[in-house]
DNA sequence: TCAATCGCTACTGAATTTATAGCATGAAGA
DNA sequence: TCTTCATGCTATAAATTCAGTAGCGATTGA
């Protein structure tokens, strides 16, 4: 009766939002192309295990409605679990979380090179 | 006398969606959690320098309105320039790219880990 | 019972993305 | 010159997503 119509979670194998080929990578890309995503596992990362509201701090008080889909998401990637300790990284999202890491040092270099490129 | 509102794209640095820090990370997030920006990325460093349509179409021809607006932000953030041969990827960009590539191969194993977890 | 915290939903309006059509420019040919 | 074609890109409207705010039901502790 209340068919909650349930949005595709991206999943590799799969067609994704901008790719039919079901490419793992453009999953991948579908999932994380999100508002907050990346921000979110970074957080969870850095900060451990964490409840709902402590995460909707570290992310600058983003919308719980944003936060509620994005674990969603994030969840039924494998890649986040919600347990006792509130919610937390699993081994797959601590991989991706590494993955990120090198992201953070170069997003450095680029502040810089921006920086003697551009003059405004 | 058109003082089109151009939207602020994020640089490290700067305060941007989300995030009042200005960390470098937060701008890359940021630039890179929008819809197609890591997919136009990674078309670019996969095909080679390439035309606006060309671009469209290894893209599953995503609307040029999006297209045009990526690449304004991937331009202005200095990882991609538009000369010659059309759209390619600049020294920064393929930084970039490189290290979205670990996260092609992340892909295939996640999508192996969901299948084996998951009996949907 | 009262307050405080938890995860989370409802609702509304704003922003972003999509889809489609088509324009302006320039090169190449007839 | 007059098409024809490909280029980059804009205009417009509809659909989707996101943000901001309020608040609910459950739980915990005083």
């Amino acid at each position: 009766m209340n068919e909650k119509k349930t949005k595709p979670i991206p999943r590799p194998g799969q067609p994704v939002r901008g790719s039919k080929t079901g490419e793992p990578i453009m999953a991948l890309f579908d999932l994380m192309g999100r508002r907050w995503a990346m921000g979110i596992l970074w957080a969870l990362n850095k900060q451990g295990p964490s409840t709902f509201r402590e995460l909707q701090a570290y992310c600058d008080g983003l919308s719980p409605t944003v936060l509620n889909t994005r674990l969603k998401e994030l969840r039924a990637a494998g890649l986040v679990d919600h347990g006792e300790c509130g919610y937390q990284a699993l081994p797959l999202g601590k991989e991706l979380f590494e993955l990120l890491v090198p992201m953070g040092r170069w997003a450095v270099q680029w502040g810089k090179a921006l920086e003697s490129t551009k003059t405004d």
